[in-house]
This record gives C-alpha cells, structure tokens and sequence, in this order.
DNA sequence: ACATTACTTTAAAATCATTCTAAATCAATT
DNA sequence: AATTGATTTAGAATGATTTTAAAGTAATGT
C-alpha cells in the first residue's frame, strides 16, 4: 500500500502529472497484488469507493500508463481490452464464462523451442493464453 | 475447390441449412487453403465478387459454422473478431501493425511443461500469440 | 405441386466498448 | 497571483457487433 506522497513520486518519474485522479488510480493499481483490469471494471471500483471521476478519464489513465511502462496491455477478452500491473514475462489462464484472466506461474511452463519469425519482424511480445472452463 | 453439390453436403451434415448466402459464404471458406477472416473482411470479399449479402448474415454465418465446429474462434485482435478455418491446434504470428494472423508451423515450437489447472477447472483451448512489428 | 411451418436474410435501429471534441479545470511555472 | 500548457469532463462520435421485426426461402406433410 502506498501513501500519496509516494504515488507522487511514481507518477513524476513516468513524467506523468500527479493529478487527482491520477493519484487514486494508481493508488488502486500499484503497490500490492498484482491485478487484471478493463476500463469499465475499473470505473466501477471507484465509483463505488465514493469517487467522483469520467470514464474517459480511466481510459486516458490506462493508456498513459501504459504508454509509460507502468501496465501491460493483454490479449482482448470478450472484446474488452484488459490491462496488467504485472509487468514481467507470463501466461494467463481465462476464464472463458466470465472473462476473469488469472496469471500463471512462469516456472510451471517451459516452451522449449520457437518458430523463426518471418523475414524483417522482430517479436514485441508472446502470450500463451489457457482458455479454461468449469468441469462439466 | 469444391462444388457446390459438395458444400451443401457440407453444410446439411453441420445441420446448417444450405441457403445461397451460406453456400457462398461456405465456398469462400472452405476447400482450399486456411484462412483468417473477420466478419468485415470477409464480407468486403464477397462484395468485390459481386455477390449481394448483409453484413449481419455474414456475422450470422461465422457464428453458426463455428457452432458447428466448421471454423474456431481466435482472440480477439484489435478489437475485431477473427475465425480461423484450421481447426487444428496450433498457434499464431500476429502482425501488431495490421492484424493479420498467420499460422505457426505446430512442429516448430514445443511446450514442454503445463501447469496445473485450477480446481474445478478443465482447458477448453490454448493457443500462443507471438506479437510482431516490422524490424526498427 | 401446394400449403404450412420453421428457419434465414435483411435493413435499420440498438448496443457496447472505446475515442474524440471542445470547454472547463487544474498543476506547474513565472 | 497570473500565465501556460496539460488534464478532465460530459457528451457526441465511431466502429464492431447484436437485435429487431418484417419479408423471403427451404423443408415437410398433404
């Protein structure tokens, strides 16, 4: 959990402004558990939480710090662009009836081998996504 | 190439109803080479050919061949829903740049270890998405 | 063949996630 | 405190997809 005087100091060193909103939104995303979120889940949680702030407002949130390193962006899910404060190389497991994206522990997979990339690409990143369902 | 005496067959098996929008639709899709084709592309195709459909039946199409197993359904790539007429398992290139998918040769890359599900949990798919640019 | 029935197609409206716009507000700097 | 430039905001706009309700068409029974 961190103060506001620290989420200040995050955000000034994305070369981000510490605005009101800023600071409440990355106070919920960084500096504990590692979370999964979409703009409108995340425009919800605060709103319950009593806070006043547009949607449009989390959208900017999201990609600016994106933009900045501070969240990784993941596969779309059910058309729902979701976002990752877990920025280091994984997989996820999704859950297909509820969209809910859990992350897998890196060291339970191993891809032994990998393709060539076709001439002239380079890789910007690799997910493995396990799309899990309940047991019928 | 099929005919389409064939592509009827093909679709009364799926219990599909073989109207003229499906057979033609089912003509494009099927007999030849695999393919990646959103609801949008595919129906620009069929417009260049000179053929007169609704956009909302070729949604219909897609969603129905893949209820009936005849196409699977790829992650959701820049907001846009891709069916991929090799049903077999395997993985996918995406161009970050255009969208486009291009299919990863199965016997050049190996997953050597798999995590546990989560309780309660089975794999309804998986699928490995390396993201590519154009070289900087 | 013909009528009936159920399914399909269609254009247009509706919906949903996301982005844009332009005015109002705010943080940083002078 | 005044200026400047970035940020927030509500609401409009956009783009993909789904729904609606009416018209069309394939399958089935007679």
């Amino acid at each position: 959990m961190l103060n506001n005087a620290e989420i200040s100091e995050l955000l000034k060193k994305a070369r981000l402004r510490p605005t009101r909103q800023r600071i409440f939104v990355a106070g919920l995303l960084f500096g504990s558990e590692h979370i999964h979120v979409s703009a409108e889940s995340l425009h919800h949680k605060i709103k319950q939480l009593g806070q006043k702030i547009a949607l449009a407002t989390v959208y900017n949130c999201l990609h600016h710090f994106h933009k900045a390193g501070l969240l990784k962006k993941v596969n779309a899910v059910n058309d729902v662009i979701m976002f990752d404060t877990n920025l280091s190389y994984h997989h996820h497991f999704l859950n297909v009836d509820t969209g809910e994206l859990t992350d897998i522990d890196e060291a339970t997979v191993s891809i032994a081998e990998l393709p060539k990339l076709p001439d002239g690409f380079e890789t910007e990143s690799m997910e493995l996504t396990i799309r899990v369902k309940p047991q019928s």
